[in-house]
DNA sequence: TAGGCCATCTGGTCCT
DNA sequence: AGGACCAGATGGCCTA
């Protein structure tokens, strides 16, 4: 048991070392700074993910919008120019745009906490700064290959 | 300064 | 009708 989990600690460690010199190239491999963890409170990832972006327009954006709106401005859904009308085309107010754009945030936010999530479940070896987006999934998709290959193995 | 990454806005489409 | 999802556009920030 403890002799598993041995073999599997250095067996990832060469897998992170794998895929440090496979996907990552010097870029990440330098590791003279400090791996930046999902878990620590990076400012670049902590200000980005916990400043609650939609609150900002709940707060002060719709207000805006309904101070807009007043007015009955409208939005075609199509050419913002708004001259030709398709068949489908939908009409919106301000206030229904500005509450769609902060539905947008909010979906954007639990995809970005997701693959907060994803990153803390790969393997990361030293990192210089936090993987990005693409980089996870990648890392992602070579790691269950790597793991799926280490259980038909054994 | 160019390129990569990301947040945000926006309009289109699909689904309930 | 309205929300969810998606993709394109845009602008800001950071790094080599």
């Amino acid at each position: 048991m403890e002799m598993q989990s041995r073999l599997l600690d250095s067996t990832l460690i060469h897998f992170v070392s794998d895929i440090n010199l496979m996907d990552f190239p010097q870029k990440y491999a330098l590791g003279a700074k400090q791996q930046v963890d999902d878990n620590s409170s990076s400012p670049d990832n902590q200000t980005r993910l916990s400043d609650s972006p939609w609150s900002r327009d709940l707060e002060d954006g719709v207000s805006t919008a309904q101070h807009l709106v007043m007015g009955s401005p409208k939005y075609y859904s199509r050419g913002a120019h708004g001259c030709t009308q398709s068949k489908r085309r939908r009409i919106i107010t301000m206030v229904q745009r500005q509450a769609a754009n902060v539905r947008e945030r909010k979906r954007m936010f639990s995809l970005n906490e997701a693959f907060d999530e994803l990153r803390r479940k790969v393997p990361t070896f030293a990192y210089e700064k936090r993987l990005s987006r693409i980089e996870t999934l990648r890392l992602a998709k070579v790691y269950i290959s790597f793991m799926r290959d280490l259980l038909e193995n054994t």
